[in-house]
DNA sequence: CTATTTTAATTTGCATGCAAAGTATTTGCA
DNA sequence: TGCAAATACTTTGCATGCAAATTAAAATAG
């Protein structure tokens, strides 16, 4: 079957690409109540988990591209969410620190997953918990 | 465990971003060889299965965004890849034809997919199938 | 047949994702 | 010690994704 890899209903990146888009907008409207977009969003939960972390780090733990971060950081810092300040040790780097209304914040973002978790009615948790599984191995085979 | 669906390790939206970017990446350097741009090879695709299609068709197929999507077509318009010409029975609607170098270009694009399957050594095929019937499920109940 | 509504696209403004270039600092090695 | 190489970020330019406003044309209601 010539060209049979080439139809979108058997590419995986396709499907990806939709249901990444498909859940970033299903979050969209809990995180505006919050003033936040998603890769925000992300940087908060990084932070949640912990806090006073190097930018390095928070790339790393987020995945979220390094030029992009400078940008997100500084908004957020805009929102009084984090200050980024000057590690001493080695002025290169700089550490990210969340305010009291970011660390604050955590309480009202404690049910957003659940309210997104509450539309798949077609998936259940061992479903997600596969899904996330194969996930992993992708990313981690495309990982350089 | 209070907040432990606020882990990014516990989350499945999380495991779709990073995926999503990173099959995006691997495919940008055999794109660029087409200068082609990753949603712009998905309009192609959906051409090259239907051509002579509306650009509603088109959004259809491919959950390009349409404010996107006038750009991305304007581009492609501009690299000769395809022409949109007036639909004369429905002066609203335009139609997407590929040019004759965009019907060429399909020879030269059905290595790609089996180029950036061969770098999944975790993932095999039953696993793939399974990773996108699982990922429709989702695009599904998110589906409005 | 005309006013209202709906449909199809385009435009605009904002927020990334990404590659590439640029800037400090620090390391590491001769 | 001195300098090239590696680090940690920032900046820039381009291409979306998305919501909201806008425009044009067709469908529908009254």
């Amino acid at each position: 079957m010539p060209f049979e890899q080439l139809k979108l209903k058997n590419q995986l990146c396709h499907r990806l690409y939709m249901a990444s888009n498909s859940i970033a907008r299903a979050y969209r409207k809990p995180l505006n109540e919050l003033n936040l977009t998603y890769p925000q969003y992300v940087v908060m939960m990084a932070l949640w988990e912990q806090d006073e972390i190097t930018i390095a780090g928070l790339i790393d733990k987020t995945a979220i591209d390094g030029g992009a971060m400078t940008q997100i950081l500084k908004k957020m810092s805009d929102k009084s969410l984090l200050a980024v300040i000057k590690d001493e040790h080695d002025k290169r780097k700089r550490l990210v620190q969340l305010t009291q209304y970011g660390q604050s914040l955590k309480l009202k973002a404690a049910d957003i997953p659940k309210n997104i978790l509450c539309k798949f009615d077609s998936v259940d948790a061992t479903q997600a918990k596969q899904l996330m599984q194969l996930l992993d191995l992708v990313v981690n085979d495309l990982a350089d």
